[in-house]
DNA sequence: GTCTATAAACTGATAGAC
DNA sequence: GTCTATCAGTTTATAGAC
């Protein structure tokens, strides 16, 4: 476990609003310091590499979304989890063009300190397999329908989702993902 | 219309791929220089700055698919049009973890020289126009079948798409979008 | 924990010889 | 067109005072 401080969160707070809207390799520790008022040198304190800071940043943003899926497991409804899901999803594309962080990341690929891939694909793991326990709650519910094999239709959902995400940051409408994620969990629907 | 020269191809070339790996901003003229046997400085002749570069880039990534969907219009069945254009993206797709350049710059946005932005979007804006224009034509044929709106149909199979492409390297497997993508266009099918 | 000071490396870019 | 030489700015990172 790693140690938190309000600095340090703060820190991360900032990292990964800069990642999401430039990438990780287009920010530099001076950028956060002059955000929180603080000097490049004394990040070092908390993250003494760039390459721990970007581990940091992907695996809190993998437990939060292990939190909002703890969360909606608490919906009764299988189809229910699955907008609630999308809802979250809606949260984190904001108006100012900021995305998926690990869909940034995954762009930069081999650009990335060692370490973070394993991470960022762990988060898409964790997607895949929680939207594939939804779909099979949701048909056995008769919720939910799907066309060929579940595992396929829950990545080709998260597919869709991170296309969406691009699409609506190139066209710099945030609406776009909205629609774009209701067209894709309305067609699951029985 | 901008000069031509085969060194300046060969800039663009190595570019492109670096781009594609790691982004337009974890590259260097150094990198450029190294892989060609030339020096740096020898870049900035061809391309004066680096903004010129990722301009002169994504211009002629557009035209590539420009002359794809020309090339495409030949093929009489619009069912047949989709999946050789679902197959040009699978080429764009390769087994070292390069995907499509746009779909990389998009995730830098904020960090993109001045007039890129512009490029990219009109690079999609072609995608989804002509994914309309045949998604029109396989209806009336009979080939085709879409739920709701055909432009909506036609951004989401471009979403899912650009999506598949960041899964796939994410999970390091290529296959993983040519089976999405599959399933994605097999959705289509009358 | 944050600061000043500084190092070492890299980056985009220019001047001018060949 | 490519080269050598060079610059100014930036970046990651460290040492040591407070």
């Amino acid at each position: 476990m790693s140690r938190s401080s309000p600095t340090r969160d703060r820190i991360l707070d900032v990292a990964q609003r800069l990642t999401q809207e430039r990438g990780f390799n287009a920010f530099s520790y001076l950028d956060i310091g002059t955000q929180l008022g603080i000097r490049n040198a004394s990040i070092h304190y908390h993250f003494p590499s760039k390459a721990e800071l970007g581990l940091a940043l992907v695996r809190r943003y993998r437990e939060w979304l292990q939190d909002i899926l703890t969360g909606l497991d608490a919906e009764p409804s299988p189809r229910r989890r699955l907008d609630r899901y999308v809802d979250s999803y809606r949260e984190v594309v904001h108006d100012d063009g900021r995305i998926c962080l690990c869909t940034v990341l995954t762009a930069e690929d081999a650009a990335l300190p060692a370490g973070m891939r394993e991470e960022i694909q762990a988060f898409f793991d964790l997607n895949e397999r929680w939207l594939g326990g939804v779909l099979q709650a949701g048909i056995a519910a008769g919720e939910l329908r799907v066309t060929g094999a579940r595992e396929l239709a829950a990545a080709s959902l998260l597919a869709t989702l991170e296309g969406a995400m691009l699409l609506a940051r190139a066209a710099r409408d945030a609406s776009r993902f909205t629609q774009l994620a209701r067209a894709a969990v309305a067609d699951l629907y029985a």
